[in-house]
RNA sequence: GGUAGGGUGGCCGAGCGGUUUAAGGCGACAGUCUUGAAAACUGUUGUACCAGAAAUGGUACCGUGAGUUCGAAUCUCACCCCUACCGCCA
């Protein structure tokens, strides 16, 4: 959520930023109006009570019974005051960084560069689930019968090759000579301090996702939901990376903390019926490698830069050829300062398709779960959340399958990989 | 799931209806002393919110939530978590 105090104090600049992400004016009005019912509230309980303080160390029982009923009065009022307040509070989306390009929707999002050239095929390439099919290493038909749309069986060296990918990621980011120099590249001397490997838990409590921004209303619908224990299955290894320092303070010194985390992703898909309904482009389940780190406010800009960098790396290490996109101001994410995308070159569908997102989110989910740090001096204020893609394991299979498919249907293991992997080709 | 014992400040630990403004200790920070350090001594030492230009004042917080009371860390109820053992399980 934003800083309130931000919002009592300069709400034109806040409209006028927001409306760049599709708020309308009246959304910052109505907070304000409902903060307002709310401090009026709580100043008036709070004075009562140390009427009632004093009191009752006085001894004046009477006297404090009869305050004590006014009290209660006032009291009753506060919960729902507080509930439309923070309502509007969290309806309200982060800042965009001013270098965010002003746009509607996806067709706004600004290309940064491009890298790597799509291969030239002497053939009629193929998309990624006729590859597959033919291979016998992707089956969504029987997925169907079994668990029903949008999940598939992966088989054979196409499991190979992901428990490569998670190898080859983990031996990268927990690598810090191959970090200092992609941090090298951001700014001399920047921080390489490597990643640490985590496997996250992959179901969360209800309060911990909406302290994350994730289950704020309107989620909801893309969240499942485990009814007899209230717990969620998460979207994301963001969702239960993001919390691991809520509620405590770090020491300036101990920063940036960097997490690698592996987990599959569970999303309902809801309302997206038609799109991507040919493969495994759009699955209910699928697993991710996902970076999350937790920096200086000063530095988060610098460490978005690095993570994208490393995303690059990645990417060039697979000689899979990418463009880099800033995502527009309507097509962000909402807790999101900036976003930037990694489109991946998919032969088979003949253009780019995203495959990465790293957002820096500054402070926006840091004050929702109390995840402070704490300067030499011994102040603390908010710390400065990045999520990223490390890979998104289906979709970079797609690029591998589709990028290095040869005329007889056979697939090249990307140079890195075969080692992990123990194969070069799939035939 | 069952039984038992626990959850108090950065940490240890006392308190079990009103001088609690949470004792005492450890740690941390500052000062005195010292060439420097240690020791000793002295002092400081949480978070959030509200009002205020600020100084400051107020409110809340002893696992969480509700309740009893003029007054709750302290009493009642429910829940959560931890530890040990039993059951089940990979």
């Amino acid at each position: 959520m934003l800083d309130i105090n931000l919002v009592r104090n300069n709400p034109e600049e806040i409209k006028k930023a927001l409306a760049k992400k599709k708020v309308p004016p009246a959304a910052v009005d109505l907070l304000l109006e409902k903060d307002i019912k709310w401090r009026e509230e709580i100043k008036k309980i709070e004075d009562l009570r140390a009427q009632l303080n004093q009191l009752s160390k006085a001894r004046k029982i009477e006297e404090a019974k009869a305050v004590k009923e006014e009290l209660k009065k006032a009291e009753a009022v506060l919960p729902e005051l507080e509930t439309e307040r923070n309502l509007a509070w969290i309806k309200l989306p982060n800042i965009p960084s001013e270098d965010t390009p002003v746009g509607l929707d996806e067709s706004e999002n600004k290309p940064i560069r491009k890298w790597g050239e799509p291969a030239k095929f002497n053939f009629t390439p193929k998309d990624h689930l006729e590859l597959g099919k033919a291979l016998g290493i992707i089956d969504v038909e029987t997925a169907g019968k079994v668990s029903g749309s949008r999940f598939a069986y992966l088989k054979g060296d196409a499991v190979r090759l992901q428990m490569a990918i998670i190898k080859f990621v983990f031996d990268t980011l927990g690598n810090e000579k191959i970090l200092k120099k992609i941090a090298n590249r951001v700014e001399k001397g920047y921080s390489s301090k490597p990643f640490t490997l985590v496997l996250p838990p992959m179901m969360i409590k209800p309060d911990v996702f909406k302290r994350m921004a994730r289950l704020d209303p309107g989620q909801e619908e893309e969240r499942y939901h485990l009814q007899k224990d209230d717990l969620y299955l998460v979207g994301s290894a963001e969702h239960t990376l993001g919390p691991i320092h809520m509620d405590s303070s770090i020491p300036e010194d101990q920063l940036p903390i960097r997490y690698v985390g592996y987990s599959t992703s569970f999303r309902r898909e809801a309302g997206s019926y038609g799109r991507d309904v040919k493969g495994i482009l759009r699955m209910h389940q699928f697993d991710k490698l996902e970076m999350e780190s937790f920096t200086l406010p000063e530095n988060s800009s610098k460490e978005q830069q690095f993570i994208v960098a490393i995303q690059e790396y990645l990417m060039q290490q697979l000689a899979i050829p990418y463009q880099v996109v800033s995502v527009c101001t309507g097509d962000m994410g909402g807790p999101d300062y900036r976003q930037i995308d990694i489109e991946a070159w998919l032969s088979g569908q003949n253009k780019y398709r995203e495959t990465h997102t790293s957002d820096l989110m500054t402070d926006y989910q840091s004050r929702r779960l109390a995840t402070k740090i704490k300067r030499k001096d011994g102040k603390t204020e908010l710390a400065h959340m990045n999520d990223a893609t490390a890979f998104a394991l289906g979709r970079i299979i797609i690029a591998i399958l589709e990028n290095y498919q040869n005329k007889d249907g056979s697939v090249t293991v990307p140079k890195v990989l075969r080692k992990y992997a123990g194969i070069k080709k799939i035939k």
